[in-house]
DNA sequence: CCTACCGATCGGTAGG
DNA sequence: CCTACCGATCGGTAGG
């Protein structure tokens, strides 16, 4: 189904027809439904595969490291590498999980939440530990996650810049900003 | 037509229908050419009236301000003012210019692009000041303008923030970051 | 601003 | 995996 979200991404979710996915495998509309339960399935496993692993990487993050510093590094780390890794299930993460019917986007949006949670406890261990600056922790979990999701609009796989060395930029960028000191 | 807009914001553009729009302002949907051109004109009118109100913006800035810090917080402050102006209309602008039909949305990203040059001057004037790091330019004014536009989703007008305090968060941490010197 | 309607297309099913 | 087909819905037009 890899190119069912390629032609999703190019196309969008909506505009991307069981026919035109049909005919990019050179089969008919009908038979992709002996593979998948329907056109939603799709976008349901997409979605939440891409949450089961970004949960997976932060979990690992706040079970190995200690300091704030060294737990966002690895968590912005873990975030680039996941969604670099399939730009059009990225996209699909990013932009169309809003297409989901209404249990599966309130389920979604939940683990979403978590996700954040994880990131915002972040923020607030680097308070505690006199770190980080005494910042509005949503607010900054916010802005840190923009950053990071906008990754998947403009990384090409063949440019000049590796997902290691995005995450590294952006961490430098969040920790430290643009001015000198 | 700020309830057309609305109900796209709500239900996405694509599963917004001439019915739908109708309905909503108590009239069939045939009646509604007699005000628009058809569907798409919502979606042109509202993302390029807002471009525009950007490009006013950053003019603004660039003609007045000297110092890349002060045009890097003005340039903040003008995006979250017009952004957070109207929800409905940001919406479009950030997320559904993609359906714009391809002539349109080849014209959109133009603008898009010459926006962000915009922005990219401030830094690389920053640098050249002195005043800011040595970063990638570009990857710099992606990230921030991530975070801008992210501001849409979460913002409320009847929340604890207010656009000016946002646009401040917003240019303090992009400035200086959440590290303690 | 409405009634009536058009051709196109959709996700999905029946039955083989 | 295909042919044949369904009901629903779409953006838009004709004509008043």
């Amino acid at each position: 189904m890899g190119t069912a979200l390629g032609l999703m991404r190019k196309k969008g979710y909506l505009n991307t027809s069981m026919r035109d996915i049909a005919s990019s495998v050179n089969m008919e509309a009908a038979s992709l439904y002996n593979h998948i339960k329907g056109k939603e399935e799709i976008l349901i496993d997409t979605c939440f595969g891409l949450a089961e692993t970004l949960e997976m990487g932060i979990k690992e993050v706040n079970d190995i490291y200690f300091n704030a510093a060294e737990k966002l590094a690895m968590a912005i780390h873990n975030h680039i590498q996941a969604l670099t890794q399939d730009l059009n299930a990225s996209h699909l993460f990013v932009h169309e999980w809003r297409h989901l019917s209404d249990d599966k986007r309130a389920q979604f949006i939940q683990r979403r939440d978590l996700y954040e949670k994880e990131f915002r406890d972040i923020v607030i261990l680097g308070f505690e530990e006199g770190e980080f600056k005494n910042v509005d922790p949503k607010f900054a979990t916010l802005t840190i996650l923009a950053s990071l999701n906008w990754v998947g609009e403009w990384y090409r796989p063949q440019g000049d810049m590796e997902p290691k060395e995005i995450a590294q930029k952006l961490t430098q960028f969040i920790l430290s900003g643009l001015q000198k000191n």
